[in-house]
DNA sequence: CGCTAATAGTTGTAGCGTCAAGTGTTTGCT
DNA sequence: AGCAAACACTTGACGCTACAACTATTAGCG
């Protein structure tokens, strides 16, 4: 028990920048939705998964899986964006346990009038600074490292495939 | 204003992992430490950062920057951990109006005990699925986020130089 | 000097997430 | 059929963070 692994030095600098990233990306992500949109980044990303459903229609649970939250969170959260007038629920009619939340018109609206300001966000913070060659060895790194924080493939789907 | 830059397809699936290590690296670094040492990351962290310091000792503001938090939570934090004992306050000399925090022994204690644990865990997810060049390319790839995310260099030290 | 502005920190409040407990429904076993 | 276990949520309470307001001290400047 006394051959404690440590990190290399190497290893260590690139993990402190890895928190560090971790670490100040949501704020930068929030700011921007929470200002131009009102939304926190949990909201827009759950408006999102459900704009891009079906019927705009998921379950809780799966919707919950989307976005990789617990269900208690995702209650609190549906119920605020069904206050606001963006989702509503519905109970599911083959599974009377189930609740499907669906996108509002208001919703989706939002949701639309959202994306642009956050994707040129994104691609300001995140995308600019790194050529075409960057982007591919991040899609590498952190596929590897979902592969032990996420195996089931949850919120990323596995390599995609041609058919 | 009707040119909306969106993001290529390479970049969207980079930028689906990023996002997704991002939510859930944070859940995973928790656990463990709440589980093994009773220490959110947070405040793993801030114990961390006094263990490094001079005297174990730093000024409120600076162990804000340290640890990129605003001077209101680290204000709560630090009270927190001033309850358990592993911290202390006191007036600093020099500047009437600042506050030094200092590491007690046994928040020394907490923090070396604590920090194998945490160690093996971030070995096990994030360098150990990774290959001495995935380490050099993701040092190089969250340096330039970091160019933009905290052009100060406040969390992380500028690239070092041999001087 | 003396006054204002800036700095350093603390505290209270409101909002969001987690955890534990509870309801209603379905499945599986005998 | 009947009953226990599993499932799909919902709800309430508590802890943590951001924001705003406040105190105390120091620096800048005429």
């Amino acid at each position: 028990m006394t051959d404690v692994r440590w990190l290399s030095e190497d290893q260590l600098r690139a993990w402190k920048k890895l928190i560090a990233v971790v670490e100040l990306l949501p704020g930068a992500l929030e700011s921007q939705l929470q200002r131009d949109s009102s939304l926190s980044h949990f909201e827009y990303f759950t408006l999102a998964m459900l704009s891009e459903a079906p019927d705009r229609t998921l379950r809780m649970t799966s919707l919950a899986a989307h976005t990789n939250a617990t269900l208690a969170r995702l209650s609190h959260v549906v119920t605020r964006l069904e206050k606001r007038g963006l989702v509503r629920r519905e109970p599911c009619a083959e599974d009377r346990r189930a609740t499907n939340a669906i996108l509002t018109p208001a919703g989706w609206s939002t949701v639309v009038a959202a994306a642009p300001g956050h994707a040129g966000n994104v691609l300001a913070t995140v995308i600019d600074p790194l050529t075409d060659a960057d982007v591919a060895d991040l899609d590498r790194i952190m596929g590897r490292i979902l592969e032990v924080l996420d195996p089931a493939h949850v919120m990323v789907d596995a390599v995609p495939t041609d058919d």
